[in-house]
DNA sequence: TGCCAGGCCCTCTTTAGGGCCTT
């Protein structure tokens, strides 16, 4: 699967009770979108119950109300369809290692899993854009003029963001390096490339 | 009741500490 081209990608997004699932936080939305050969195909989001109120904190950082996932389905049913929108394809998200730490919590409480691999969409914007005032998604979002709806820290309109960012920075990539034909392996790999040598990181490969 | 993570990355580094990101 990492052979796949990097246009060809499902870019999700989860809203959780907290930063830890090893600490028993749980996911309480979940939205994604699919990328094929560069353009948005479909998309995926629900709300789901966490089976126990959310902190206020959360409440409002999200906008996400213990009202609205009072009539939520529960994280299993919503878990087992995502796990099947995602099958065959490579995932992305921002700060990566935090999206798959509660995708793979809630899919392995259901005793599901993915055959996809993660890119970080973070980790390659500080490579190729050392310059930006900072990395956090809508900071990113800024600094490339990419539009936005106007929503921020819901699942699917941070997913659209974080689907835009990966666009953006294959499109970057190739202004930069005349390279045409990306694959997702390559991004994986320009996520782990010490930051001083990413200029010349394509013209190697 | 109160508390709460983990990975990356820089530097005044490696016998460590702290900022950045995610909710």
């Amino acid at each position: 699967m990492h052979k796949q081209p990097a246009d060809t990608v499902i870019v999700l997004d989860f809203e959780t009770t907290g930063l830890s699932p090893d600490q028993g936080d749980r996911a309480i939305e979940i939205g994604a979108v699919i990328i094929e050969q560069g353009r948005i195909t479909d998309s995926f989001q629900r709300l789901m119950n966490p089976g126990r109120r959310v902190s206020s904190f959360i409440e409002q950082y999200t906008g996400i109300s213990n009202a609205m996932l009072q009539d939520a389905q529960d994280c299993s049913s919503v878990m087992a369809e995502f796990a099947e929108f995602i099958d065959g394809y490579n995932l992305v998200a921002h700060n990566a290692s935090f999206d798959r730490r509660f995708l793979d919590a809630e899919l392995e409480r259901i005793g599901a899993g993915y055959p996809g691999q993660f890119a970080c969409s973070m980790l390659i914007a500080r490579r190729l854009y050392q310059g930006a005032p900072n990395h956090r998604l809508g900071g990113l979002v800024e600094y490339k003029n990419i539009p936005t709806d106007g929503v921020f820290h819901r699942a699917l309109a941070d997913a659209e963001m974080t689907a835009r960012l990966w666009l953006q920075m294959l499109e970057d990539i190739e202004l930069d390096y005349g390279k045409v034909e990306l694959t997702f392996r390559q991004l994986q790999q320009l996520s782990k490339t010490p930051k001083a040598g990413v200029s010349g990181y394509f013209n190697r490969q």
